[in-house]
DNA sequence: TTCATTTATTGAACTTGTTCAATTTTCCCT
DNA sequence: AGGGAAAATTGAACAAGTTCAATAAATGAA
C-alpha cells in the first residue's frame, strides 16, 4: 500500500497509527482489461485508488458516442463523485484499459473514516479542490483552444499517459472525431 | 447575514455559537457594477459569498477573447480556487455585472476557521464536491452537445440568471460567437 | 502463425460555427 | 427627453470539424 500512503502524505500529515487506520478499510482488487467498475444506471457505492494500470471514465451520449471525462493511471483516484455522493444512478462508465490493481473503499467505510478520523475531511477537501482546479483548466482549454492546440497540450502535458492510449481514446477525450485527430497528427508530423 | 447562514446550513449543521464564530470573519462589501474583484496576474487572497447581485468569472485568452467559467448570483460563492489555494497569480477575472453585495473572507481568516472550527473542513469538502459535479456536467455537456442544445439547456436550467445576462455574456459562457447565438435564437423563435 | 478484429489513415462532401462588415435596436447617462 | 455607446441582428464568405466510405496497418486470441 506504499503508493496509497505516499498519495495521502502529499496532502496531509498523519501519524503512523492514523495512517494504518486510514488504510484499514481499503481492499486490493485486480481488474482485468475491458472490465467495468461502474456502468451508467448503477449506483456508485465505492471510490478507489489506482495502484497499477489505467482506466477511462466516460459518458455515452444519446447517440451512443463516447466522451471521456478523464483517464486515471497509477496514483489517481476513480469514482463517480456525482452518483457516489447522492447515491443516485450514475451517468458514467468506468472501464479498465489495461490489467489493473486498485485499492477499493466502500461508501460505508469511507463515511466511517470521515467520522473516526477528522483529518480525512481535510484530505478529501484538498483533493476536491485540486479536482476543481483541473476541471476548470480543462473547461477553459476546451472553450478557448482549437483541437490542434488541445491535442498538443495533452500529449506534452501527459506524455506518459498519452503513450498508453489509442488515438480513438485521445479523440474521445479531446472532443473530436478520430478521423480529424488523424489529420491533425499528419499536419503536425509534416513540420 | 441570513442568506449566508442558510447557505451553510444546507451543507452542515452548526450550533448557534459555532455559526456565530463562522460568520465572524466575513465582511460585508458593496461592489458596483463593472468593478473587478480580481484581475488576472493578481494573487487571489479572498473568497466571497454573493448576498446580492451578479458576477462573471472569466478568462481572457491570448487573442483577448473572453470565456466565462461561470456566473455567480445570490447564494453562490466566488473566488479563484486555483490562485487562492496555491497563492500564485490568477488567470481569471471576477467582475460585477450589477451593483452587488458580498460577504468577503480573507485567506488568513479562512485558514483560522479551518483550524478553530473543524466542521468547516466538512463544509468546504462538501461544497468542493458539488463544484466538481457541476463542472463535470458542464464538461460533458460541452463535449456531447451542439451549441443549440447547450443554449436551450442553459436558458431552461437557469431561466432567472439568463434573464439578467446579455447575449454577449451567454455566448461567452456557451463557447460560441454572439453572432452565432443570435442565429440560434432566430431559429428557435421560428418554431 | 494465422485470421479476425480493432485501430489508423485518407479523401470527398457536408455541417457547424466563425469572421467581418453593415444596420438596427436597446440601454444608459445626465 | 436626447444622444452616444453598447448590444443584437443579418448576410456573405470562410474555417474548423464531421461523416461516410474505403483501405491499410496493427493487435490479439487460438
Amino acid at each position: 500500500m506504499e503508493l496509497l500512503k505516499q498519495n495521502v502524505a502529499k496532502h496531509i500529515s498523519l501519524l503512523p497509527d492514523e495512517m494504518e487506520r486510514f488504510c484499514g478499510p481499503f481492499i486490493l482488487k485486480e481488474v482485468k482489461k475491458k472490465q467495468f467498475l461502474l456502468k451508467a444506471g448503477e449506483v456508485c457505492r465505492f471510490e478507489a485508488f489506482v495502484n497499477k494500470g489505467c482506466f477511462k471514465i466516460f459518458y455515452l451520449d444519446t447517440k451512443g458516442v463516447e466522451h471521456i471525462l478523464y483517464f486515471a493511471v497509477e496514483d489517481w483516484w476513480i469514482g463517480d463523485i456525482d452518483s457516489f455522493t447522492t447515491q443516485t444512478p450514475a451517468q458514467l462508465y468506468i472501464e479498465a484499459l489495461e490489467d489493473s490493481e486498485i485499492f477499493f473503499i466502500s461508501k460505508k467505510d469511507k463515511e466511517e473514516l470521515y467520522n473516526n478520523l477528522p483529518k480525512v475531511e481535510k484530505l478529501f477537501r484538498i483533493m476536491g479542490q485540486k479536482t476543481c482546479v483541473a476541471l476548470q483548466r480543462r473547461m477553459l482549454s476546451n472553450l478557448s483552444k482549437t483541437a490542434d492546440e488541445r491535442y498538443i497540450e495533452f500529449i506534452t502535458g501527459y506524455p506518459k499517459i498519452a503513450q498508453r492510449l489509442t488515438n480513438l481514446q485521445i479523440a474521445a477525450y479531446l472532443g473530436i472525431s478520430h478521423e480529424f485527430l488523424s489529420k491533425i497528427r499528419k499536419k503536425i508530423a509534416g513540420k
